[in-house]
RNA sequence: GGAUGGAUUCCCGAGUGGCCAAAGGGGGCAGACUGUAAAUCUGUUGGCGACGCCUUCGAAGGUUCGAAUCCUUCUCCAUCCA
C-alpha cells in the first residue's frame, strides 16, 4: 500500500490541489513539504499532534519535512476558524512559545542529518519592508477574491481587522519563500487553512511560473461536529506538565462510541487490518477499543512507561477505586486547623473543585466520597492520621485525587 | 468625520429605577439509568466565616433613600453615508 493510499484509508486527507501529482510526489519520496505551527501557546496540543503524525508518516516514506514555526505569523494571528480576534501576543511570549514548540517537536520528528528541517518564519518576515512587499506580492492578490474565502466570510459579520486580513498574505509569502529557499513544493495543514494555502500556491505560480501543491488534513471532529482535543478547561496538551499522562489517557478513554474508530484510524500507527477488525465491535465491546486508543496515543506522546502507568491507574481506579498511580496532592502543616481539615477545604486544596461553594454543592448533591465512603456532611473533618496511607478523594464519577500528608 | 444601533454572568440572550446575583436556552457540574459511551430524566450553576454579607450587567464620574436600568464623558463593535 502506498503512503497516499494509506492516508486516504485513514481518512486523513480532506482536500488536495492536484491529486495525481501529489500521489506521484509523496509515494516516491520526492516531496519537500512544510507544515506551519503558530506559537499560540507554550505547548503543542492534539491538533498539532495530527499534523506531526502526518509529518512522520511522510518522512518514513522518504519525504523531507519542514516544520515551520510561526514566529512571524504569530505576530499577526490567523483569523481562520475564529469568530473573534485573537489576543495579540507580545514578542516575548511568542519567542517563549517558539522555544517550547521546538523542544516538543524534536521528540516526534527526526531532525538529524538533514532528514527534516525546522525553520522560523520570523527569520524572513520580520525584516520585510512594507512598501517592497506591497509591490512584490500585492499585485497578485485580489481583495475581491480574498473576501470570498470561507475563513474571511465568517468574519465579515463580526468584523475583521486589516491586521488579520494580512495573515493569508504572510502565509502565502512563507510558502513562496520556502519554495525558493529549500525547494519546498508542498504544504500541508488543517482543513481550515485551505484558503491560506491556496494563496501560497497561487503566489508561486504567478511569481515564478512554477507549480506547488497543497493538501489539507481532515479536522478531527467528534460525532457532534466539535473539534476534538478540547475540554472544558481548554486544550488537551502534549506537555505532561499541562495535561498529565493520566488525564491525557482518560481523555481518549472517554471518547464517544461513535468516535473511537475514527480516532484510532486517524491518530494511531496501528496497521489498518487490525483497525478494520475492530470495525465490527459494538456496544460495551467498544470499551476495549477505547482502551487501545488511549494506550496507543499516550504511548506515542508520553512513552510506553507512562502509558502503562496511566492504564493501570485507570483500571484500578474504576474497578476498585484505588490505585498506586493517580494524581496526588500533598497537604502541608498549615492546611490543618487544630489538627484537622474539613472536607470543603480538602476538595479545594486537591483541585477537585475551584471554590468552596462548588465543593459544598458537590457534597450536598452526594457527589463526593473519601476512601470509598460517601461524604454527606459538609462539616465533615479529617485528622492528620486519616491521610497516613493516603486518602482517595473522589468527586463525581471520574475525578480522583490521592491526598497525602 | 457624520448618522444609527449595540456592549448583560462561561456562551447566546431577556431585563429600561426597588420584587435583580439578574428570565429563558446552550454549555458545565452533581444525581438516577448505564459500559468510564450516547440518549433521557432530576437537581445545580458569582464568591464568602451563608436565613446574612461582598463583588458583578463595557470604563469612569454624576443624579437618587435606592441604578444593569436615568444623565455626562470615554472605550470598543456593527450597519449606512463620506
Amino acid at each position: 500500500m502506498t503512503v497516499y493510499d494509506e492516508l486516504v484509508a485513514r481518512g486523513l486527507i480532506a482536500q488536495v490541489t492536484d491529486e495525481d501529482e501529489i500521489k506521484e510526489l509523496i509515494n516516491n519520496g520526492k516531496a519537500t513539504f512544510y507544515i506551519g505551527f503558530d506559537p499560540t501557546a507554550d505547548s503543542l496540543h492534539v491538533g498539532h499532534f495530527m499534523a506531526l503524525c502526518l509529518m512522520k508518516r511522510l518522512q518514513m516514506a522518504g519525504n523531507r519535512p519542514i516544520a515551520l514555526i510561526g514566529g512571524g505569523t504569530g505576530m499577526i494571528g490567523d483569523p481562520s476558524g475564529r469568530t473573534d480576534m485573537r489576543q495579540m501576543m507580545t514578542p516575548e511570549m511568542i519567542q517563549h512559545n517558539c522555544d517550547c514548540f521546538k523542544e516538543q517537536m524534536g521528540k516526534f520528528i527526526d531532525f538529524s542529518e538533514g532528514k527534516a528541517l525546522m525553520v522560523n518564519n520570523a527569520d524572513w518576515l520580520m525584516d520585510l519592508n512594507y512598501i517592497e512587499v506591497l509591490r512584490e506580492v500585492g499585485p497578485h492578490f485580489s481583495v475581491n477574491r480574498m473576501l470570498t474565502a470561507e475563513c474571511y466570510k465568517q468574519r465579515m459579520e463580526k468584523g475583521l481587522s486589516f491586521l488579520e486580513f494580512n495573515y493569508m498574505i504572510m502565509q502565502s509569502y512563507d510558502f513562496y519563500a520556502l519554495f525558493q529557499k529549500y525547494g519546498c513544493n508542498m504544504q500541508f495543514g488543517g482543513d481550515d487553512q485551505w484558503s491560506n494555502m491556496l494563496g501560497g500556491t497561487e503566489l508561486i505560480r504567478r511569481k515564478l511560473g512554477k507549480d506547488a501543491y497543497a493538501m489539507t488534513i481532515t479536522l478531527l471532529l467528534n460525532s457532534e461536529g466539535k473539534k476534538m482535543g478540547k475540554t472544558q478547561s481548554g486544550a488537551v496538551w502534549l506537555d505532561p506538565n499541562k495535561t498529565s499522562p493520566f488525564d491525557f489517557y482518560q481523555y481518549w478513554r472517554n471518547v464517544a462510541d461513535a468516535d473511537v474508530l475514527n480516532c484510532i484510524r486517524m491518530l494511531t500507527f496501528l496497521p489498518l487490518e487490525e483497525i478494520d477488525e475492530m470495525d465490527s465491535w459494538e456496544g460495551a465491546q467498544l470499551n476495549k477499543a477505547k482502551e487501545i486508543l488511549a494506550y496507543e496515543l499516550t504511548k506515542l506522546v508520553h512513552g510506553e512507561q507512562e502509558a502503562a502507568k496511566a492504564q493501570d491507574a485507570a483500571r484500578a481506579l474504576f474497578s476498585s477505586g484505588n490505585a498506586a498511580d493517580m494524581p496526588s496532592v500533598s497537604l502541608a502543616e498549615e492546611d490543618f486547623t487544630d489538627g484537622s481539615i474539613d472536607i470543603l477545604s480538602l476538595l479545594v486544596k486537591s483541585g477537585l473543585t475551584p471554590s468552596r461553594s462548588e465543593a459544598r454543592r458537590a457534597v450536598e448533591q452526594g457527589g463526593v466520597s473519601a476512601d470509598g465512603e460517601k461524604v454527606t456532611d459538609i462539616k465533615a473533618a479529617y485528622s492528620a492520621e486519616a491521610f497516613a496511607n493516603g486518602m482517595v478523594l473522589k468527586k463525581g464519577k471520574k475525578n480522583f485525587r490521592k491526598i497525602l500528608r
